[in-house]
DNA sequence: CCTATATATGCTCAAAATGAGCATTAAGGA
DNA sequence: TCCTTAATGCTCATTTTGAGCATATATAGG
């Protein structure tokens, strides 16, 4: 028999909605942060009230719109983090007892470009500052081989050496699978365990190793996790479903596109096949217009949604053609890196 | 800035949590059920505790060992339900005021075999017993056609006559993408909102109208969305990661494999060409032994998991070849159905 | 106007993955 | 031995990918 709800709860639970607005901008992939009273940054959130919000929607829309005076389009859930231990700058927040729990639910929200907002108290970050080594546009991370994966070494041959390394070679892909872009919660939480983000020293209560720092910014309670968490979603849901287009204006380029695409996945595509799939898949439709490139170039055909193929074919998302070795279809930096 | 949790929130949140435990047996989903005092049936589930359990997942295992006796393997968060109203039977079971909101937080437990529970306070059910029309493996449900269907189409005309025809031909598959079998609660929700399910009226304090007699056994609370949620989320994991063997024993042929990906995704497979993908994905080993069918034939070879392959591929889960005609391949009940 | 440079776009070709379905093999039963 | 029931093996035609060459159309500088 279920055991009722009856018994009042010993220790109360607060929930707080944390939201994770993307928007790229300059082949930049943004998400809105503001800015606590000490300057730390961290996600817009606020308190679940249930007397003034009949949906867990309705309230994240709301705080955001307090915080950062921006308005929410596309919204979706991304999970709900309970565990112990993790919400610790929160708990000075809170009012009640040293035992309250704050239950973390985590949002993704996708906008088509950085809204103005005002710079005291919100501003757009590139998402790879908290996570550098989840760029690979120009070639593996610098500080993968240099810091990261040393340092995991050494936490591997610590303690459970097989079960690490299996964890970790997957995480990082260094089995034959090879790195999966999708896996960025994966490697964050990897990361914590093994001392390498601020975070995990501060929820023990310690004082960064010198190799926290390099790791990345750090985002107040358990804030970066859920961007971590959003990143992953998102990488993996572009395969899937359509959603792209929530990041484009109204006209973009098919290069403009493409640049989109990479800035979320975090790698370049193979310029001539990710074109070919997105025709195919018949999700976009020429227009008239043109863009010129500021470098000179033949102009660019301007594109818009396909509305009635959004809706109609419940389409399966962009193709992700990945690119092996560098050619023409890399980016403008990669083009000059060689 | 994020407004603090200082202020104490005006009413209280309760967080429940609530465990689909699935297995496979004899062809058919089975989901883990428990009969409340006047002998409705839910899922196994209760409140969260934050003094006692340091992690949701903690405290889910407890509830459901306690509830059924049962423990569970592998494990994965489904989803945070807030709504208001949706949750109606629970509120008799709180103690709280009138506004007290209770949180769902939907898990997802797979086993290989459906455990043996006292029958008194638990039991296994088909899960297409709570959803009649997901269930296609001997051809389109006839409850679709005959009444979910026409009932839709008057809902869809009543008000907003587009939006909802377009949400109706999505989730159920009359747009050229065809039935997707993981919009398991797109389809529910579309028919709780057009009142075809008992919950819908229970919610509004309403008898259910005749029809909402055939569209599946209801279950209390918003169970019976958790579960749809369960359903749709396996449905689409399939594709890209091999869960499928966590429904598995350790030893089993590879029709067994194929029925039990069919009883999931509700549809005939083709037969050589998944046996074709299985061999190819290597995510399986032949063994020495063999089974034979009851009904004479061949002896099947037994296999079993490859765990290196399934640790170290990070793997892409099975393809899932749909039938389209009828053949060799159909399923014993459809090879008799014609 | 002519040339070098920078992109956008078109197209080709081979390899791999899919979708269908025929043919053969190995048991049990009449 | 012949028939029925599955398990397995294989073939063939399409599609979908992965790579990369070839053209077309701008801009900038002589």
């Amino acid at each position: 028999m279920p055991q009722s709800f009856s018994k009042p709860a010993p220790a109360s639970v607060a929930i707080a909605l944390n939201a994770v607005l993307a928007a790229v901008e300059n082949e930049s992939p943004k998400v809105l942060c503001v800015k606590s009273e000490d300057g730390r940054l961290g996600l817009p959130y606020g308190p679940f009230n249930p007397a003034l919000h009949r949906t867990f929607e309705i309230g994240l829309r709301d705080w955001v719109e307090q915080q950062a005076h921006v308005s929410l389009g596309y919204i979706e859930q991304l999970y709900t983090f309970g565990d112990k231990g993790r919400e610790a700058p929160a708990a000075a927040l809170k009012g009640g007892a040293a035992d309250d729990r704050v239950v973390s639910v985590g949002y993704l929200a996708l906008a088509p470009e950085a809204a103005r907002v005002n710079a005291e108290e919100a501003g757009w970050r590139d998402w790879y500052e908290f996570f550098p080594w989840e760029d690979w546009r120009n070639g593996p991370p610098a500080i993968l081989e240099d810091e990261i994966l040393p340092a995991l070494g050494k936490w591997t041959s610590a303690r459970d050496e097989s079960a690490r390394r299996a964890r970790v070679g997957l995480a990082f892909g260094l089995e034959d699978a090879g790195w999966e872009e999708e896996r960025a919660l994966d490697r964050y939480e990897l990361m914590y365990e093994a001392g390498l983000v601020v975070e995990a020293a501060r929820d023990r209560g310690a004082r960064g190793s010198p190799l926290t720092a390099k790791t990345g910014e750090s985002m107040i309670s358990d804030h970066r996790r859920i961007l971590a968490t959003a990143i992953g979603r998102l990488r993996g849901k572009l395969k899937y479903r359509p959603i792209i287009f929530e990041l484009m204006p109204p006209l973009f380029t098919l290069l403009a596109l493409q640049r989109t695409v990479e800035a979320i996945v975090g790698f370049r595509l193979h310029k001539q096949n990710f074109r070919r799939s997105v025709a195919q898949s018949g999700l976009v439709v020429r227009t008239k217009g043109s863009a010129v490139q500021e470098t000179g170039g033949r102009p660019a055909a301007l594109f818009r949604v396909n509305r009635e193929a959004l809706k109609d074919r419940a389409a399966k998302g962009l193709a992700i053609p990945r690119m092996k070795r560098a050619s023409d279809s890399g980016g403008p930096a990669a083009a000059k890196q060689g």
